[in-house]
DNA sequence: AGCCCTCGAGTTCC
DNA sequence: CTCGAGGGCT
């Protein structure tokens, strides 16, 4: 910790903000534990009065710092919810995955759509960053003017968990920057354990009769994530950087450059990487790491590669879930052989049936494996598996279960897939030219209906704390809830909750807490959370920015159904086409799915995006053509949606701006005849300069 | 018409 | 994670 032990009685108008965030910090964590103590079965550590002390304490410093009040404040938390662990963090900026090759002509590919997106010239260098891909859990670990002010894990990638007390005694990082490092400073790397490390606590615990853990992943996770951290302290922990978060000041121009400042700050930044590679180079180095793979002291599953040009890295920027200018080369996964005993079928929500192989347990990569999804009727054919016969699996990138094909005949009939719904029995159909085969019976399936509750409550929609598969089953099964709106009026039933089995005030009250905070819900949550067909956690975004309200978004789903203007204002939206505005038309035609919407607004109100940056082109709508020679169009269209515009692919009257490139034709000559403002290259990078600026 | 990039929807295991 | 499909280019 960043020299933070107990409550301070510095006077707060006397304290710097740094100090003050630190000590939030240390009050956030600290309040937390008492409170589990105390609402939990363990009995309290401190006298009321001293509690009574650090909420007070927490209370003045925030009056007197109100910028550094945390998301995880204690004074924000409702009642009982304080007892669910760890205290949440929001990451200043997003923590990623990687995108993943298998091979070296995918990495090969990526870096010629690098090329393509910054429109390099043929002969340009493309150097990158290679090092270990440690099988451990990412950690982004904040600074402040030198000191640790917290660390999170990644979570859902947006928020994670505050471990700031569990990091304590972690091997290779430091609790206090060098004087001179920026003001601000965030390094994210994984904590992982050491094979010898792992070895020696499973060891330990089987003679204590501990848990004893599947494999050093596990064991790294299961370690750090400790409500009482002096467990955490006695597990041999250690972090390996490898990128960072928000900086206020980059020490360097290049990745490998600011991975040598940190290990120059004293963190371990791990042996083996490589710095202004080729991708030839980069293949060659993955390829001599997976040689000496049991050689080395931890797991690994591949390597990274990531682009040496910190600005080119900017001008990449990222997609819904990693950035394009990273990639993960993984290693070829461990295979097995077992028996595939049975396909079952399962249900999902848009009532699509998948197939799912049971099989005889069989250990792979260190996790035994028993399901394993077959995706879809084609891929039972292709596979040719039957029940009974002896099959060949991976875990593709070393995660997901996958039958690869048969390795013995186990002489079985051939699988017959069901052509009715195995839930509801109602006719299941596979439309002209797709795949999937889907159950029709709507929602007198019982399957549908519930999965479409728990798509509800899922993390990126509602995500309720405390209210997770098995109880909206159990809540639907008994009747206290048939749809979303119900929810939220479970707390008219808490009495019926509580004299079921299984369900103890503490634990219930948390759940109506959870329930109760999320009245309050980001429009974009709420839209996705609709089960919309079409729209997922993007395009949710994208209509909650489009339209700012549900209502809005409702009456133009109505309207277009009969109004061909509206409807095409509405597959203007990029990302929006004919099957995703049919989608919606049909969701908001339904008159039993606007009841459930309205019913849900009686209940929720949702919260319209924070207002993005206003530039002199938010709202505008920007169409390029003709060829561009310094940047690509994709780069392009990034930089006009970063600024709030809409980028369209044709001219018409709404156009508020054409960059003609060279050699620019139709689209220009239309433009000029509509008096649609029309400038070059330059001036539309003159234009970014500004705006950006 | 065809290609590339994203997204959505399904899935596993801890 | 993987697959298929939608959207937006060329």
């Amino acid at each position: 910790m960043a020299g933070v032990r107990g409550p301070g009685s510095a006077d707060p108008s006397m304290m710097t903000a740094a100090a003050a965030a630190a000590e939030l910090a240390w009050l956030a964590t600290e309040i937390a534990r008492h409170d589990r103590a105390y609402h939990g079965e363990d009995a309290p550590e401190i006298a009321d009065a001293d509690y009574d002390a650090l909420v007070q304490r927490n209370r003045a410093l925030e009056a007197a710092f109100p910028q550094a009040v945390r998301a995880d404040s204690p004074s924000r938390r409702v009642g009982a919810a304080v007892a669910s662990g760890f205290g949440k963090i929001s990451h200043a900026r997003p923590m990623l995955s990687l995108d993943n090759v298998f091979s070296d002509a995918e990495a090969q590919e990526f870096v010629a759509r690098v090329r393509r997106f910054l429109g390099l010239a043929a002969d340009e260098p493309v150097l990158l960053a290679a090092e270990a891909k440690i099988d451990g859990l990412s950690c982004s670990l904040r600074f402040e003017r030198g000191r640790l002010v917290h660390a999170a894990t990644r979570g859902d990638g947006a928020v994670g968990e505050d471990v700031t007390a569990n990091i304590a005694h972690v091997r290779g990082l430091v609790h206090v920057l060098p004087e001179g490092a920026p003001e601000v400073v965030e390094v994210r790397g994984e904590v992982y354990m050491t094979h010898a490390d792992f070895a020696a606590l499973n060891a330990r615990a089987a003679e204590s009769g501990g848990k004893i853990f599947a494999n050093p992943r596990n064991a790294a996770a299961g370690s750090l994530r400790q409500l009482d951290a002096r467990i955490t302290a006695s597990r041999p922990l250690a972090f390996i950087a490898h990128g960072w978060g928000e900086m206020s000041a980059l020490p360097a121009d290049t990745q490998s450059g600011v991975m040598a400042a940190f290990a120059g700050w004293g963190f371990d930044i791990g042996a083996d990487r490589m710095a202004g590679a080729t991708i030839e180079a980069a293949t060659a180095f993955a390829a001599a790491l997976e040689r000496r793979r049991a050689e080395l002291a931890h797991d690994i599953d591949g390597a990274v590669y990531k682009l040496e040009r910190l600005d080119w890295q900017a001008r990449l920027g990222q997609v819904a879930r990693s950035p394009r200018w990273a990639v993960a080369h993984k290693f070829a996964a461990e295979q097995a052989e077992t028996v595939l005993t049975a396909i079952e079928i399962q249900v999902g929500r848009t009532g699509a049936l998948t197939p799912v192989a049971r099989l005889a347990p069989v250990t792979v990569g260190g996790v035994v494996v028993t399901n394993a999804t077959l995706h879809n009727e084609d891929e039972i054919g292709r596979l040719g598996v039957k029940p009974g016969d002896r099959v060949r699996v991976q875990r593709a990138g070393d995660v997901i279960p996958q039958v690869l094909g048969v390795v013995v005949d186990g002489g079985g009939a051939p699988f017959v897939f069901p052509d009715a719904c195995p839930v509801c029995g109602s006719h299941a159909v596979r439309e002209e030219g797709e795949v999937v085969r889907r159950c029709t019976g709507g929602l007198t399936c019982r399957a549908q209906v519930s999965e479409r509750l728990r798509h509800f409550v899922s993390r990126g929609a509602f995500d309720i704390e405390g209210l997770g598969v098995e109880r909206i089953e159990l809540f639907a099964a008994a009747g206290l809830i048939a749809r979303p709106g119900d929810i939220f009026r479970l707390k008219e039933q808490r009495e019926a909750i509580l004299a079921w089995k299984g369900f103890k005030p503490v634990s219930v009250d948390k759940m109506l807490a959870a329930i109760e905070a999320r009245r309050s819900v980001g429009l974009d949550r709420f839209i996705f959370a609709l089960g919309i067909r079409h729209v997922g956690e993007v395009t949710g975004r994208d209509l909650a920015r489009a339209f700012g309200s549900a209502e809005g978004l409702r009456d133009a789903a109505i309207a277009a159904g009969t109004d061909a203007e509206t409807l095409a204002r509405l597959t203007e939206i990029s990302g929006i086409g004919p099957v995703v505005a049919g989608a919606l038309i049909d969701f908001f035609g339904e008159p039993h799915n606007l009841e459930t919407f309205e019913d849900l607004l009686c209940q929720v109100r949702p919260e319209p995006l924070a207002a993005a940056l206003q530039t002199a082109l938010t709202g505008k709508t920007v169409v390029f053509t003709g060829s561009l020679a310094g940047l690509s169009r994709d780069e392009a269209r990034v930089q006009a949606e970063a600024l709030g515009a809409r980028v369209a692919g044709s001219v018409s009257a709404r156009t508020d701006l054409v960059v003609a490139g060279a050699d620019a034709g139709s689209k220009r000559a239309k433009a000029e005849a509509l008096g649609v403002r029309v400038i070059d290259e330059a001036g539309w990078a003159a234009m970014v300069a500004t705006a950006a600026g």
